[in-house]
DNA sequence: AACTCGGGGCA
DNA sequence: TGCCCAGAGTT
């Protein structure tokens, strides 16, 4: 019970997890997330709607339905039928469309119309699972999280941060390593520099600045 | 573990 | 054109 006890970690990896997130943080901008978004409830539509779809389509889809509806009453009152139009633009736009419904009805009947900020309430919501969880909660500042998407799986491997299969064993690698300074920023750093540096298919190890901390440097070069 | 949803962005 | 995107739910 209580606490979870952080892993002790050798101290050459410990160091290593160190500098990579050290240097990072020279090079990362200081937001946490890239998605727009001005309360509790606009920040877990912005997620919700974020699955397999990029920060600026989302961004420009939310603009327009948050001057709309901006509360889970505004937004229930819309109705999936009333939200589609505004995000039709992002894919998976039906289940998403009837996800933020049916999640602000539940926000309304269930939480007061407020954002429950608790991970079970959270994942229990309508298109709501572990990741996006992780995101709203560590963004609030409620827990700090490491969502595991693509991007962090891949560059956690590929830097031999983690080795896990699933997202949860990965997660929980990560809050081991990561120092914790860094934990809050982590997923937004290994997110930009999976997509702008530490590429799927042809990563530019030329210009990464923790190349030389990368195990699988060699597997690219 | 495999499938489905999905239009837009980008090489 | 083809591949990928700040995933989640169902089978």
């Amino acid at each position: 019970m209580g606490k979870p006890v952080r892993k002790r970690l050798p101290a050459k990896e410990a160091a290593r997890a160190l500098e990579i997130f050290e240097r990072l943080a020279a090079f990362m901008p200081e937001p946490k997330t890239e998605l727009a978004f001005y309360s509790p409830f606009t920040l877990l539509v912005a997620v919700v709607l974020s699955a397999q779809a990029t920060d600026k389509s989302v961004n420009k889809a939310t603009e327009k339905l948050y001057a709309r509806a901006d509360t889970p009453e505004k937004m229930a009152a819309l109705g999936a039928e009333g939200i589609t139009p505004f995000i039709q633009s992002i894919g998976l736009y039906r289940n998403k469309a009837k996800n933020v419904a049916a999640l602000s009805r539940i926000l309304l009947e269930q939480y007061g119309g407020q954002v429950p900020l608790e991970r079970a309430a959270l994942q229990a919501l309508p298109g709501v699972g572990r990741k996006t969880a992780s995101v709203v909660l560590n963004e609030l500042d409620i827990e700090p999280a490491i969502a595991v998407d693509t991007h962090v799986f891949r560059v956690a491997h590929r830097l031999k941060l983690s080795s896990g299969r699933v997202p949860d064993a990965v997660e929980a690698e990560l809050m081991a390593v990561v120092p914790p300074a860094f934990l809050a920023k982590a997923h937004h750093w290994l997110i930009l520099h999976g997509r702008y540096t530490c590429l799927a298919r042809r990563p530019k190890c030329e210009v990464c600045p923790i190349a030389d901390l990368c195990p699988s440097r060699d597997l690219f070069v």
